[in-house]
DNA sequence: CAGGATCCTTTACGATACTG
DNA sequence: CAGTATCGTAAAGGATCCTG
């Protein structure tokens, strides 16, 4: 993206169309990450995944993982077993978004300590006022 | 984080409690890093914010400016002039999210037109059947 | 100018029930 | 097993009005 004002010849992160915008709508979803996290230690199944991945509803769980493999991020195995068998793996592309991800979360554990610091301090001088 | 099954020893993305969660939920804001892209650039005041990040709502912006401030990711100044005047800069803290979700945007633009070739992909296969 | 308070609509999501 | 369909609630967000 780089972080900027509003500029006609990069992308406009205002726009709901903007790349950056999209994939931020991805990561920001929770389940996704979670999804995407598990998928890059190996192959599951959708039960196994759903067992896995505590909190998740067998809802959002599907919803989820069709989303991930429409965007080229996962993939889907069904084997003609009976009952039908049904494995998710990352895909390539998933697998280039892993890093990124990794990044945040590097941030997110060098950084939460002052981040929660700061949210006493903003709190505590809302109580004072 | 470290992307993984959920495990005692590490912070498990499954808590809402955990760090990378909530960073990734931040990122996930849309007007969120809007905001901070647009603070990154240099200080802006409210209304200024307001016009240049299009479509974004007084409520929303208002909003989401006092949770960045909260986590201590911006920095709010007030002036007493009449009528008052009020700065956003961008906090040290948040100077320093910056590059992971800049290399977040730059997988985005490399790697988006593989993602909707495959939505492609997936559309015309529901199609087809 | 920089917001707070309110209302109202839209969306997200969980729970539940059903199917190939 | 691996889902889909439906329903009801809760939360997010926009629009509008108001104020120091």
């Amino acid at each position: 993206m780089k972080l900027g004002p509003a500029d006609a010849k990069r992308p406009n992160p205002y726009d709901a169309q903007c790349p950056t915008r999209q994939i931020l709508d991805r990561i920001g979803d929770k389940w996704a990450v979670l999804v995407l996290g598990r998928l890059a230690e190996g192959p599951v199944r959708f039960n196994q995944l759903r067992r896995e991945i505590e909190g998740i509803s067998q809802k959002m769980l599907s919803q989820t993982l069709r989303e991930l493999e429409r965007d080229g991020l996962i993939h889907r195995a069904a084997f003609a077993t009976v009952p039908v068998t049904v494995e998710y793996s990352i895909a390539p592309l998933g697998q280039t978004l892993v890093a990124p991800i990794e990044a945040l979360s590097r941030w997110a554990e060098t950084h939460m300590a002052d981040v929660i610091a700061a949210r006493l301090r903003y709190d505590r001088a809302l109580q004072a006022a």
